[in-house]
DNA sequence: AGCGTGATCTTT
DNA sequence: AAGATCACGCTG
C-alpha cells in the first residue's frame, strides 16, 4: 500500500514536471521591467559535466536598461564587456567585478538595444551537494542568496558570457505564474547612479532572498 | 563597519 | 601611465 501511494506520487510529480515546459524566444521578448518580475519563480537549469543538473528557482532579479538609466553598463554605449547586453533576448551576459566575483544576466530588448535582468538570488532545487562543496557551506539559505554566490553554487565564470537559453547546457523551465501580491518591489542593491528606480523585484518573505542592509524585502 | 580583489573605464 | 569605480561577500 505504502509502495503504491510512492509509485502514485512520482507519478503525479512527473506529470507536473512533463507540464513545466522550457521557456521559450517569445518569453524574452518583453520591456526589461516585466521581465524582472515575470521571470520570479522560473526554474534556472544547468546541465554539468557528469550529465546531472542543477537547478534553481528565481527569487531575486534587477532590471537595467541601456537607455536612460546611468546605473547600467551600457548607459554611455557599446563596449568591449558590455557588448553582449546589445545581443538578442534569451543570451547570458556574465561579467567580473569587485575582483572576485561574476555576475549572471538574462539579456533582454531586441537585438542592438542594450538591456538585461540581472540573477540576483535563487533557490536551490536540484545539485545541492554540488553547491554545498562549491560554496564551502551547509546552510541552505547560504548557497544562492546573493549574485555572486550563486555563480559561483553554479560554477559561472566568464566563460558562459553569451550562452543560449535555446540551445546547450543551460535552459529556463516555466511554472505558474506568481500571484501579484506576492511580488515586491524595492530600490537596486550596490549603485549610485539612478540609484531611486525601483526596478529590484522579489519573492516577498522568500527566505533566500538577499540580506540588504538597512532596507527591507517585505513590500 | 572594514577590507580584499582585479578588470574596466576615464583622465592625464 | 595612473587613478577611480565597482550590479559583492566575508570577517569581526
Amino acid at each position: 500500500m505504502t509502495c503504491y501511494i510512492i509509485i502514485l506520487t512520482r507519478t503525479f510529480t512527473n506529470c507536473i514536471d512533463g507540464l513545466m515546459q522550457r521557456l521559450e524566444k517569445q518569453f524574452f521578448e518583453r520591456p526589461t521591467l516585466e521581465l524582472a518580475a515575470k521571470l520570479l519563480g522560473k526554474i534556472f537549469v544547468r546541465r554539468i559535466a557528469d550529465g546531472s543538473f542543477l537547478k534553481g528557482r528565481i527569487v531575486e532579479t534587477e532590471a537595467y536598461l541601456g537607455f536612460g538609466d546611468e546605473a547600467c553598463h551600457a548607459w554611455r554605449g557599446r563596449t568591449e564587456r558590455n557588448s553582449m547586453m546589445f545581443a538578442e533576448p534569451g543570451r547570458l551576459y556574465v561579467y567580473f567585478t569587485y575582483g572576485s566575483h561574476y555576475m549572471l544576466n538574462i539579456v533582454s530588448e531586441p537585438e542592438q538595444t542594450a538591456g538585461a535582468v540581472l540573477i540576483r538570488a535563487m533557490e536551490p532545487l536540484a545539485g545541492e551537494s554540488f553547491m554545498r562543496e562549491r560554496r564551502n557551506t551547509s546552510l541552505a539559505a547560504n548557497l544562492m542568496s546573493g549574485p555572486g554566490k550563486l555563480t559561483q553554487a553554479m560554477d559561472i565564470d566568464r566563460s558562459c558570457n553569451g550562452r543560449s537559453l535555446f540551445e546547450g547546457e543551460f535552459h529556463l523551465e516555466d511554472a505558474p505564474e506568481l500571484p501579484e501580491e506576492t511580488i515586491g518591489s524595492s530600490t537596486r542593491v550596490g549603485i549610485t547612479r539612478s540609484r531611486d528606480l525601483p526596478w529590484r523585484k522579489f519573492i516577498i518573505g522568500n527566505p533566500h532572498v538577499s540580506r540588504v542592509k538597512a532596507s527591507s524585502n517585505t513590500k
